[in-house]
DNA sequence: CGATCGCAATGAAACGTTTCACTCCGTTTT
DNA sequence: AAAACGGAGTGAAACGTTTCATTGCGATCG
């Protein structure tokens, strides 16, 4: 019997289906010691002698305690919940960043609390999530430089990080890819058999922060081997596939539908590749594609897309950890992270079937 | 000046920059009313005299009050937070679900907490999310009817919904696809063109509930017919393309890879495609195929792939709806809803092209 | 005309934790 | 031996709301 009840021992006899249940309150008194030290043992943050620290742990199990989290969150002015507000995406692209966050923030012990922002949307539902304040952060996706959220996201004064878009400069930590290199590594593969000339890149929405970089990149790339780039030679649209079939179609009517493409998603590759199969024009023969997403229809279309692969798991991840950081250093210095791509070298861009 | 200081006016004098931010006391202490007015005013829980309610409200917008939404948690013991649980799939498929769901949970005022379970995981995660009782409500994707996840969410108490698996037998509201009506209406159109005997299901998973529902639909549609379903002319196996090129392979070394197949998902009826492009059997002319989920996908392989299309947006949305009602009514009898899918018709399967 | 009713508003008690300031007491330092 | 120290634990305030029980008070009812 190691129960020394100083202060009366009130007797809760198992109060299994009792109406309330029981608090720190019940612990302390049933251990004979004050709330304070059960509120350290539970979050040992202080020392407590280790046969105390016994004791309460064994009323704990005993009384079946489990401490009330809504009152633990207003006590301690930390939800532990992190927000995520997302574009209305869909595809896998999402579900891989999220599940990357995911993974990490229950590592670290953090919820995610998710909204959708419709794009072009009044600002309610931003508000819905930040004005919510029950998250400790939050991480975004914005896809595009001069998107409004960012001065929501910023007078708000929530700790926050920037997904695929660099506002490092606006003050927001970044976690974006590294389109050059990504693009650069394209280029360079597809100049292995069409001459700069005959490279073409067709873009997303021109707005979009990724097919600027990568549309960026595609003529440093071709004008650092002395290429000049040449009117239509780059071209935006948006992420779908009927772009690149329009795109395709309209290169052909001038006679100009061969070399080699690099399109700024897989979407508008397919397009493409759907197009030069209707139009009789070979891939990769006489046209040579290349993609990015490594999503699931590059694997299923013939011939297989090339494309790069992009982190996105890792992108969420990473981000969450950087999150994490931010809220531990509230006045670091704005930080922009970069992730590496990889390029997937399949039959669209090259002859050699594997 | 309609002020009215029964009690001292305390003289909060815009503290802007202060410290601590205001709280209902201050608004109360300005207004000179009591705090149970001006929470009364904000949740307008209770009548409350315009002129005073007016004055609030001035004040309210004057101190930029904000109410602490973790004490209101506290105070109130509802998040309005609803937990998703969710497997690790990747696909659009979430991506609808999660959208409907965040959409309908946005409009009703709640927020949606998202964790992802790795298949064959010990409680952990599950704890993680259902445990950390934020949450006011659970809404849970099962796809197996005996999955133990089922047990740790009806021990919590959390009142909960099934998303595609029916658990209204276990006592948890639950939200299904129609599969019969889906898979009949599939036959239906297939038997216009072949023999009761020379139709195929190539299941997912044999524990997949969805695949278990399709797979009896598909042999009571056969059976209503008077045909006798023979052995091989329904397999199980998993929800990936390589399971359909399997199949298909081995059903062409028996010569038996023609007539007409339907898959229980779309991937499953793309690799069947790639195995018959292979193995130069024209799709639809010898063999015609019909997938579930129009997933992206089916619109991008040639010829394009006719599915059942699965309302995923409206079953998020459903389900929310649903626990909502449930949290109001939690005494209510479990009740299982099904949500009618759609027959879409493109080149797998007829002959006619469009 | 007194009793009753209902609206507007009040006062104060919860809610269950964290945490600051403090006490107690045995041990080490000077 | 007195003083300083520090480990273990206590007590109570604070957090900001909701909500219950209550009070005043003018209007309605019988």
């Amino acid at each position: 019997m190691p129960a020394t009840p100083t202060i009366t021992p009130v007797p809760i006899d198992e109060p299994s289906s009792t109406g309330s249940p029981i608090s720190i309150r019940d612990v302390a008194a049933t251990a004979g010691v004050s709330i304070a030290t059960v509120s350290r043992v539970i979050n040992d943050s202080h020392a407590v002698a280790a046969s105390t620290a016994a004791r309460v742990r064994e009323v704990i199990a005993r009384l079946g305690y489990v401490p009330n989290p809504m009152a633990k969150v207003f006590s301690s002015r930390e939800s532990h919940i992190i927000g995520l507000a997302l574009p209305r995406f869909h595809g896998e692209f999402m579900t891989w960043l999220l599940h990357g966050a995911d993974e990490e923030a229950t590592r670290l012990g953090y919820h995610l609390m998710m909204t959708t922002i419709a794009k072009g949307e009044d600002g309610s539902a931003r508000r819905h999530i930040i004005g919510s304040l029950l998250i400790d952060a939050l991480l975004v996706v914005i896809t595009e430089q001069d998107d409004p959220l960012a001065e929501d996201v910023l007078a708000s004064g929530v700790p926050t990080v920037v997904l695929d878009t660099d506002m490092s400069a606006q003050g927001l930590d970044s976690v974006i890819l590294d389109n050059e290199r990504g693009t650069r590594e394209a280029v360079d593969h597809l100049l292995r058999w069409v001459e700069p000339g005959s490279l073409y890149f067709v873009g997303g929405p021109p707005q979009n922060f990724d097919t600027q970089q990568r549309s960026k990149a595609f003529a440093a790339a071709l004008e650092s081997r002395g290429h000049q780039i040449q009117p239509g030679q780059i071209e935006m649209g948006d992420y779908s596939l009927e772009w690149g079939k329009e795109w395709a179609i309209r290169m052909s009517r001038r006679g100009k539908l061969s070399g080699a493409v690099l399109a700024a998603n897989d979407k508008i590759a397919c397009g493409i590749m759907h197009a030069a199969e209707d139009l009789k024009v070979s891939v990769p023969d006489q046209l040579r594609v290349i993609g990015f997403n490594d999503s699931q229809i590059s694997r299923l279309v013939r011939p297989r897309l090339s494309t790069v692969s992009l982190p996105m798991a890792e992108m969420g991840a990473l981000a969450v950890r950087t999150l994490v950081r931010r809220i531990e250093h509230p006045n670091a210095e704005p930080h922009c992270a970069k992730l590496q791509t990889k390029l997937l070298i399949r039959e669209s861009s090259t002859a050699i079937h594997f």
